[in-house]
RNA sequence: GGAGGGGUUGCGGAGCGGUCAAACGCAGCAGACUGUAAAUCUGCCCUCUUCGGAGUUCGGUGGUUCGAAUCCACCCCCCUCCA
């Protein structure tokens, strides 16, 4: 493969982003005589954006800061009928009102990674519903609908997978592709979008939109997709047992996000730092260098750039703070949850398995009391050894706190108030 | 509409009248070893508990039985084939 000429795909390439693209050569030409403008869908199914979907939003990012215009696509109307990709089961339906609320939230975490604006490479967020919400069906169906073919859309894997697994399928998500593909479309009407990217599980979709576009209109369209991103243990990336590693601050905060990344397997630290920091190629080879004890600084500035980007310079470096003072000093750190209770309440000798219970770090009474059964509890770093343990006022350390904690991650804090 | 198969604890998947809070695998949590890594080993893994137990689970509702995830009836949902 020779080198790309535009900057976008030779630096998208040389980080690891990508995995297919329908005509490398045709796009490549076309980015280097100028801005263009590309986008990605996002459904409007949670309120936030999770560690899974960060991969096309750094995509996204090198897009503009490559000197190209992003459109990020909520798919306000797209989420009402369900994208059955790589899933067995069919959504959930959504009120109108929830993918409102959902479509806000999104919005505040793009405004970290992109400019918007009305500039020639501002990135501007477009709603589907704008146009899917309108369709007519009749009209719909005989002006696009001859395009596409049944029994491609048979073999697409999306709906393949489901057959074969005798998953049920219904004939409201066999419409997704249609879409989507209608999207595509849309989109390079209005705003001359020739470019949908993707993660690799949107292949289909997106080769079904490229093929409407030259089929209804003869328009050059382009698709790219990125890299499916699995940890080395092949594990898909952005889930944790407490749940979705989430981009915003109110679902999680940005001591645990910095401590998602801090807690990168050795194996992946180089690839992560390519695709999920901004740092140069240059910068990310010196670091990467670092074997075996070393690695931990590089995972620490990957932890500290990854959170930079999500919640701002200053919150990073007090996480990265906070973890040192606690993992290196065994201290306290500014940033641990805090749960607040009385004096007269911690007074009054409560056991302990209540405030585990209370501070999150047991979903239980149980949990909690087998944690300290297997000897994973500590109080104030000292391990519980009786189960009945009762916390009181003499438990205050200097600082006013207790420190609870669940195994060697997980701390929080109890103050009275 | 007809015939057959199926719905079990996060997932997969055993169980098919008592010994079932339900094998096993995966995922997860904790401990040991480490480097806040991986791998490995150990323990835990429905809820509550005064640690003796207690209470709710096997699609739903009734029933048979001393006793039901297991048998019966009806209902709901899914799959396959036929129409």
């Amino acid at each position: 493969m020779t080198k790309a000429r535009s900057a976008f795909l030779a630096a998208a390439e040389e980080r690891g982003f990508l995995h297919q693209i329908t005509d490398r050569a045709g796009l490549d030409a076309l980015l280097a005589a100028g801005p263009v403008t590309s986008y990605i869908g996002f459904d409007c199914t949670a309120d936030s954006l999770h560690v899974g979907s960060l991969l096309q939003i750094m995509l996204l990012r090198l897009w503009q800061k490559t000197g190209n215009k992003p459109i990020v696509l909520m798919g306000g109307g797209t989420t009402k009928v369900g994208d059955p990709s790589g899933k067995d089961e069919t959504r959930r339906m959504l009120s109108e009102a929830e993918i409102a609320a959902n479509m806000a939230g999104i919005r505040r975490v793009f405004e970290r990674f992109l400019t918007f604006g009305d500039g020639k490479t501002d990135a501007v967020m477009v709603d589907n519903a704008e146009w899917l919400d309108r369709l007519e069906y009749i009209p719909f169906l005989r002006e696009y609908g001859r395009h596409f073919s049944v029994n491609r859309m048979l073999s697409m894997d999306s709906v393949k997978l489901r057959l074969e697994r005798e998953q049920p399928l219904t004939f409201l998500e066999f419409n997704y592709m249609v879409l989507q593909a209608y999207d595509f479309l849309e989109l390079a009407r209005r705003y001359n979008c020739a470019v949908q990217m993707g993660g690799s599980d949107q292949w289909g979709n997106i080769v079904m939109g490229v093929e409407l576009g030259r089929r209804a209109e003869e328009r050059v369209l382009h698709g790219v997709t990125s890299q499916l991103v699995t940890t080395s243990s092949g594990a898909k990336m952005g889930k944790t047992a407490q749940g979705a590693v989430w981009l915003n601050a109110d679902r999680l905060s940005a001591y645990d996000y910095w401590q998602y990344w801090r807690n990168t397997e050795d194996a992946d630290v180089g690839r992560f730092l390519r695709l999920f920091t901004d740092l140069s190629m240059a910068e990310i080879k010196r670091v990467d260098a670092l074997k075996d004890g070393e690695i931990n600084r590089a995972k620490i500035v990957l932890a500290t750039e990854a959170t930079a980007l999500a919640h701002g310079r200053k919150v990073a470096d007090e996480a990265a703070e906070t973890a040192r003072r606690v993992f290196a000093e065994g201290g306290i750190g500014a940033n641990l949850p805090v749960t607040e209770t009385s004096k007269a309440e911690l007074g009054s000798g409560q056991p302990a398995i209540h405030y585990f219970h209370r501070t999150g770090l047991a979903p239980s009474l149980s949990e909690a009391r087998r944690l300290i059964r297997g000897g994973g509890a500590r109080i104030n770093d000292k391990v519980v050894a009786d189960e009945n343990a009762k916390l009181s006022l003499a438990d205050l350390n200097a600082d006013g706190v207790i420190k609870l904690s669940a195994g060697k991650k997980r701390h929080a804090l109890v103050k009275p108030v």
